[in-house]
DNA sequence: CTCTCCCTT
């Protein structure tokens, strides 16, 4: 009997399990003789041909066969035996290969014949910048492969993992998501070979993971990798990966390049005459040349925003109005589709039937800039890569014309080098990577300058500073400081709902269709309900405020806890970012009538101008009480925002002596926060037996002296309890409320429920300009009662009488204010999440950098 | 008086 190689390879516990291998018949087993890693192309066609499904070992459905004389007709398919020898020899390898080559649905499934990952229990990944590829190219192999898709062959992707555990080897999935795996596994070592595709793009995700796999690959030995570009630049990817380990005095090993054919129609590029000042108006006008002009076939036009597309479109659709156009060969009736598109076209639709294809040149690029930290939507020339990916979008279906912009003939061949950038800027050298930082953080990177990226970023954008002081990211982002703080306001419902609603700002499709939709609302679903498992994971309350305005409030608050450094105030007609003082203006999508003085952002972002962009209205006290260390004045720039700022500190100075019990520990287990304890500040109250005359003796009394503004208090207690509320003046009770003209609010449940409850009984006196309300809540359980104090020297005095009367004392009478929240890191407490000044104290070695490490602040 | 395009805990 011939020692069956294969069985080798298999784990015990699958050598009982299923069909026998034991069987050297080949005729039984389609991958007999397979020595993983070594396997043959003559070996795979064999197996392909085989009346079983190598991997199911079932018969072949009907339509196996016809898909696979498709496959057959791929260019990358007569490559099959060169591209197996090389995987074979090399642990890395570089492939160039043009969209339409067949490349991303062959080339994994050839790796699987040769590496069979589901006899070590592993899987083959292919990683993909966007879902919708990760999800259809799956399918599309599942189908190949005659296996149902999820089983044998998945996929992975934000909100949706359709892979089965030990049954899926062969797994697409977004190149995030493999990123967020590297997270919890360094060594990514559920993977015997992962396959980045579409690396020219260069997304943050794909880069790094470059970087990422091209050291994990160091230490383990037995992981594969392939890197798949679209096009020719793949030196740099080949050189870069070669390892030089030169402290195991290691030889570099060099990488090879692989090449795939392309099976593209050739395309022809025409160029213009001469520069056109008005580019848009001159593509329409080659469109309609087009038209004209040549053989049937459908157009596809480059513009560089939604506002431009509409621009082109009425101006052509006026001359529809005109004489039809000639027709151009006899019985030729003209007609055909003109897609005018964005840069969408470029990579993520693919559209049937294009045949011309008409590009400026153009296409909007969004900027960081980490100096000033703002994002700057450019319009900027596109690169030559991105050139010849839109021109190839004219070949797919059979030869095509390309109308480019780009003139050789106007530049010397010099000039024409200089003028277009050779590679589209990678994303990494372009975004805001605050949120890379701290996921290479959590990975151990620590000292991220010295981190091996193809492109190293600029170092301040590793690094967060703020008037030199490094605030701690890991537990600062805005988004998550408000979350945490939510529940405080008894808004957290709220809260979760726009955090998740913003981290979809970029479909701006959401409120175009009946101002909504569906996909972004179902998007932002999504995004709740993970964000609800977190919060429920680390105990954070989900709650919510009946009451409309002080939910409103609420959220408000909660807002400006996390968003304190993303404020500006108004400047006649301009606004002005707080402490930086740059002029900004209110992204007209905002809709605020009247513009509010002081307001929260979410975006700062530079198109036509400076603007900031999904705004509220906050209240500067709000700052200076929730963010105390980042609004202190003392150290606060001058500037046109720190006057009113001044005004607002005088007049709230007496409110700081509040009491307040917040406590927000860091956790053991990675460094998340969560609330451990949660208690709002205590007004003391007095308490006791029924009885009149009681507000004079023994009651503590919480001060709001001199120009207090605004003082909101909500009072809950018992229901069975009386409720006495005064104010007092210069030591004196003030009587007669009325007379001052205040009047106690007093909402219909409370009449009600009061009345119910017979012993419940609200009674509020109060000097002028006072305002109460009183809400019985849950039948009468718990009285709110909710003041607002509006004058100078006051005192306030919260009594409350237990009518149960069996001489029980009630403690105290809690009284919710916002105040500041603490976080305890290593044992001491930062206020306000900003460390500041003090960071030396509190700096966590683990972060990997130091305050020295730079010095950006200029 | 306005919005290139993707990805994720």
């Amino acid at each position: 009997m011939v020692d069956n190689p294969y069985l080798a390879h298999l784990p015990p516990s699958r050598r009982g399990a299923g069909p026998s291998y034991s069987s050297s018949s080949s005729e039984k087993e389609p991958l007999f003789g397979f020595l993983p890693r070594k396997v043959k192309g003559e070996q795979v066609r064999k197996a392909m041909e085989h009346h079983l499904n190598p991997f199911t070992k079932l018969p072949h459905s009907a339509q196996y066969r016809n898909i696979l004389e498709a496959r057959y007709t791929l260019p990358v398919y007569s490559q099959m035996d060169e591209f197996l020898e090389i995987f074979s020899t090399n642990q890395t390898i570089v492939m160039v290969g043009e969209t339409g080559s067949g490349k991303t649905t062959q080339i994994p499934q050839f790796v699987t014949y040769s590496d069979l990952p589901h006899t070590k229990g592993k899987l083959v990944a292919c990683t993909q910048p966007r879902r919708v590829a990760a999800m259809s190219v799956a399918q599309r192999v599942a189908d190949e492969m005659d296996v149902q898709l999820g089983k044998q062959v998945g996929y992975s992707i934000r909100f949706e993992d359709m892979t089965e555990a030990d049954t899926t080897f062969l797994k697409y999935m977004t190149d995030g998501m493999l990123l967020r795996e590297a997270m919890n596994d360094k060594e990514l070592s559920r993977y015997s070979t992962i396959i980045l595709d579409e690396a020219h793009e260069r997304t943050v995700a794909t880069d790094i993971l470059m970087g990422l796999l091209k050291n994990i690959a160091r230490q383990r030995k037995d992981l594969k990798i392939i890197v798949i570009s679209a096009t020719l630049d793949v030196v740099k990817f080949q050189s870069y990966l070669s390892l030089h380990d030169s402290a195991a005095g290691g030889e570099p090993s060099p990488v090879p390049l692989f090449k795939v054919p392309d099976r593209t129609h050739p395309v022809e590029i025409f160029y213009t005459q001469e520069p056109e000042p008005d580019y848009v108006e001159a593509a329409i006008r080659t469109v309609l040349m087009i038209h004209c002009a040549e053989d049937p076939g459908d157009i596809l036009l480059f513009l560089t925003s939604e506002e431009e597309i509409e621009d082109a479109y009425p101006s052509s659709q006026q001359r529809i109005f005109d004489a039809a156009p000639k027709p151009s060969q006899e019985g030729y009736s003209p007609g055909r589709k003109v897609v005018v598109s964005t840069n969408i076209a470029e990579t993520s639709l693919t559209i049937d039937g294009i045949v011309y294809v008409v590009d400026p040149g153009f296409s909007k690029q969004m900027v960081y800039n980490p100096r000033i930290r703002v994002e700057s939507l450019l319009v900027s020339p596109i690169s030559k890569t991105s050139a010849q990916q839109r021109a190839g979008r004219a070949g797919r279906t059979r030869p095509g014309k390309c109308f480019s912009r780009h003139d050789r003939r106007l530049y010397t061949e010099k000039d024409f080098i200089s003028e277009l950038e050779e590679q589209t800027h990678p994303q990494i050298l372009l975004s805001n990577l605050a949120n890379a930082v701290l996921e290479l953080a959590k990975l151990g990177i620590k000292v991220l300058v010295r981190f091996d990226f193809l492109d190293a970023p600029a170092p301040e954008t590793l690094c967060v500073h703020w008037n030199s002081s490094i605030i701690l990211l890991h537990l600062m982002t805005k988004l998550a400081k408000m979350l945490i703080v939510s529940p405080y306001f008894k808004v957290s419902s709220e809260i979760l709902t726009i955090t998740a609603m913003l981290s979809n700002k970029h479909d701006r499709n959401w409120a175009s269709n009946n101002f909504l939709s569906a996909r972004a609302l179902a998007q932002a679903e999504n995004v709740r309900a993970q964000l609800l498992r977190t919060m429920e994971k680390y105990d954070i309350d989900v709650i919510s405020l009946e009451n409309e305005k002080k939910r409103n409030l609420g959220i408000r608050q909660a807002l400006a806890c996390g968003f304190f450094m993303h404020v500006a105030h108004k400047e006649g007609e301009n606004y002005l970012t707080v402490k930086d003082n740059q002029v900004v203006a209110l992204h007209p999508s905002c809709g605020l009538d009247p513009q509010p003085e002081w307001v929260l952002y979410n975006e700062f972002i530079l198109t036509k101008r400076p603007y900031i962009r999904t705004v509220t209205e906050v209240k500067p006290e709000w700052l200076l009480e929730y963010a105390p260390i980042y609004f202190d004045l003392a150290s606060f720039p001058e500037g046109e925002t720190k006057r009113p700022l001044q005004r607002v500190a005088c007049e709230r100075l007496s409110l700081l002596n509040f009491n307040f019990k917040g406590c927000i520990q860091n956790r053991q287990d990675g460094g998340s926060a969560a609330i451990t304890e949660l208690q709002p500040p205590v007004v003391e109250a007095q308490t006791g037996g029924t009885g009149e005359g009681q507000e004079e003796e023994g009651g503590e009394k919480e001060g709001l002296e001199e120009q207090v503004e605004a003082v909101e208090a909500e009072v809950v207690i018992e229901g069975g309890s009386k409720l006495t509320v005064e104010v007092v003046e210069g030591g004196e009770k003030v009587v007669g409320a009325e007379e001052k003209g205040v009047q106690m609010v007093e909402s219909e449940e409370v009449k009600g429920e009061a009345a119910a409850a017979e012993e419940v009984e609200v009674e509020v006196e109060a000097m002028e300009e006072v305002e109460a309300m009183a809400e019985v809540m849950e039948e009468a359980e718990v009285v709110e009662v909710e003041l607002m104090v509006r004058e100078e020297e006051v005192e306030l005095e919260v009594v409350i009488e237990d009518l149960d009367d069996e001489g029980k004392d009630k403690d105290k009478v809690e009284l919710d204010r916002p105040g500041v929240f603490g976080v305890t890191l290593s044992g001491r407490t930062i206020y306000d999440w900003e460390v500041g000044g003090e960071f030396a104290d509190y700096y966590d070695p683990s972060l990997g950098f130091t305050p020295s490490d730079y010095d950006v602040s200029d």
